[in-house]
DNA sequence: CAGTAG
DNA sequence: TGGCCTTACTG
DNA sequence: GCCA
């Protein structure tokens, strides 16, 4: 721990060198570390130079995990007695670090302890051995147990609205009839049911610790080999313009993460709501095979591999980045050199990495609170509220969304330009991607901000003002999560009302698909009311993941 | 309008 | 066979 | 992709 700063100077003035990795060979215990995240990580590591296998090899270097796992389950994932010495066992802010200062950093600081079992694994005593347990191996994968409970962690200053809120809502709802495919008013009691029963691994034993979390995070993840290989597919078939096929694959996956028990015949897949026989083979070739022979001869394939390359250019989607191809285009450079790009599309390459990496929930704290304290220097009593992931407590966030409206109903007018330009003074906003100011009442700002200091990453940032009367509708769009939104509006529909951003309407009448009349709008002054109004019970924002 | 996004 | 959420901006 |  000398100078932490290496001198690297071939290294670091040069874009373009990123090599820095070379001889990294790293395996990544994926326990704890969400899916794109996951990607991200093996993506950046490839491009800089180092590589990465699924399996403890001979010739792994490094070994890099959340800090917060217990060495155990390592052990037993792994099916290994110990770590050998030679490898580096690692947190993964040492990756983090990496990237963002585009150089080997010094390991020491990430070092984790190769304490072997006596450091009490605080769950169960009673449960006798570490054997290898394959079941654990399976059933443990993500889900940190900071998911979405009480991580109201050190930070919880300023306005986070209900994230403790007592659960004391219960389930009586069940059989009010409106629950959809959508809905899961039923979660809770398949969850209760699974508790209670006398568990047969030794993992779920200790009734209040499964049942303290559980009450919000019921979802062992106990499909994950499953839905893994349907992720995937999903961003091909988005990639691809198939994009009906891929909104089919995601409903199957939002199913089979809240199916309680592992499945394990054709039969059982099938028998799920959104599975049918194509998706049941498809599940089953995986549990067979443990792979997906679709999925790898997609990957194999240069052209959707291109494709997906190109989608994640902010401001890209399918059709563009197809003609693109067409073009004879197969990497960022040439778009950034011969293509014709749109201004969105050049903002997007131009942080094309920064806007894929997600930042802590802390990062995204702060930048609401910079785009608080601006507001209110135009109006000290105006609300600035991140929504989105943030809002529902996720450890890490895509983006911040800010809403910002005002409790008098009419000073939030005008304020847009102004605020923007406040923000692009201190050089916070960067770029931006759209900017509406037209219809003086709702307006939508979506740009790049920076954080000031070293190493940090362009960041997207949505700004939306909204008049107080629509706050509750506005909070509830914007906090989501997406599937959840959906799942509202579904219901709203098939109630005769409908829901929007803006508000909440009932008596509206549709022609098929089509909307007649719009109906008339119902008063919503608060989340809780938008969700009575459509007879489901409240939900705080940290279990609207769905 | 199609494309893209939230 | 056609819907699968809804609204808003860009070019 | 699934479903009515």
């Amino acid at each position: 721990m000398d100078n932490k700063k290496r001198k690297l100077p071939e290294h670091f003035e040069t874009e373009v060198n990123y090599s820095f990795l070379n001889g990294v060979n790293a395996y990544i215990l994926k326990t704890g570390i969400e899916n794109a995240r996951m990607k991200i990580f093996k993506t950046k590591l490839t491009k800089y130079g180092g590589s990465f296998s699924d399996e403890l090899t001979k010739d792994t270097t490094h070994i890099i995990m959340e800090a917060n796992i217990e060495i155990t389950r390592l052990l037993s994932i792994l099916h290994v007695k110990t770590i050998p010495d030679h490898i580096n066992l690692i947190n993964t802010n040492w990756l983090s670090r990496c990237f963002r200062e585009k150089s080997l950093v010094n390991t020491d600081n990430f070092i984790i302890k190769r304490n072997l079992p006596h450091s009490k694994p605080d769950v169960q005593h009673d449960s006798k051995t570490f054997e290898i347990n394959p079941e654990d191996a399976v059933c443990e994968n993500k889900k940190p147990p900071v998911s979405g409970t009480l991580k109201m962690s050190p930070v919880c200053r300023s306005s986070r609205i209900h994230i403790h809120e007592s659960k004391q809502r219960k389930i009586e709802e069940s059989e009010s009839g409106k629950s959809s495919e959508y809905e899961t008013s039923d979660e809770d009691v398949k969850l209760n049911a699974k508790v209670s029963v006398p568990s047969t691994e030794g993992m779920l034993k200790k009734g209040n610790w499964v049942c303290a979390q559980s009450s919000l995070n019921p979802i062992p993840n106990i499909n994950s080999h499953i839905t893994e290989k349907l992720e995937e597919m999903v961003k091909k078939y988005e990639s691809t313009s198939d994009k009906w096929r891929a909104f089919g694959y995601q409903k199957a996956i939002q199913v089979l993460k809240k199916h309680p028990k592992q499945v394990t015949t054709w039969e059982e897949a099938k028998a799920l709501p959104a599975i049918g026989a194509k998706l049941a083979d498809k599940i089953w070739e995986i549990i067979e095979s443990g792979g997906l022979r679709k999925l790898d001869e997609f990957k194999s394939n240069e052209e959707i591999k291109t494709l997906e390359l190109f989608t994640n250019v902010w401001g890209a989607g399918a059709v563009t980045s197809r003609q693109w191809y067409q073009q004879g285009f197969r990497t960022l450079e040439d778009l950034k050199t011969k293509a014709k790009l749109t201004h969105q599309q050049e903002v997007g390459l131009k942080y094309y990495d920064d806007l894929l990496d997600r930042m802590s929930r802390e990062e995204a704290g702060e930048i609401e609170e910079t785009v608080r304290k601006t507001v209110e220097t135009i109006h000290p009593e105006l609300i600035a509220q991140a929504c989105g992931s943030y809002r529902r407590g996720k450890p890490t966030c895509g983006d911040v969304d800010v809403l910002v409206t005002h409790p008098d109903g009419k000073s939030h007018k005008g304020i847009f330009y102004n605020l923007i330009l406040k923000l692009k003074e201190q050089g916070f906003i960067t770029d931006d991607l759209v900017s509406s100011e037209s219809d003086g009442n709702q307006q939508k700002y979506l740009g790049v901000c920076q954080l000031p200091g070293k190493n940090r990453l362009h960041r997207r940032l949505d700004i939306i003002i909204v008049p107080y009367d629509e706050y509750a509708c506005a909070l509830v769009y914007f906090t989501g999560s997406a599937h959840f939104n959906r799942s509202l509006r579904h219901l709203a529909k098939k109630c005769g009302m409908s829901l929007s951003n803006h508000a909440l309407r009932k008596d509206v009448i549709r022609k098929g698909t089509q909307k007649i009349y719009e109906g008339t709008v119902v008063p919503t002054p608060t989340e809780e009311s938008v969700m009575t109004c459509l007879g489901v019970p409240y939900r705080p924002p940290d279990e609207r993941d769905h």
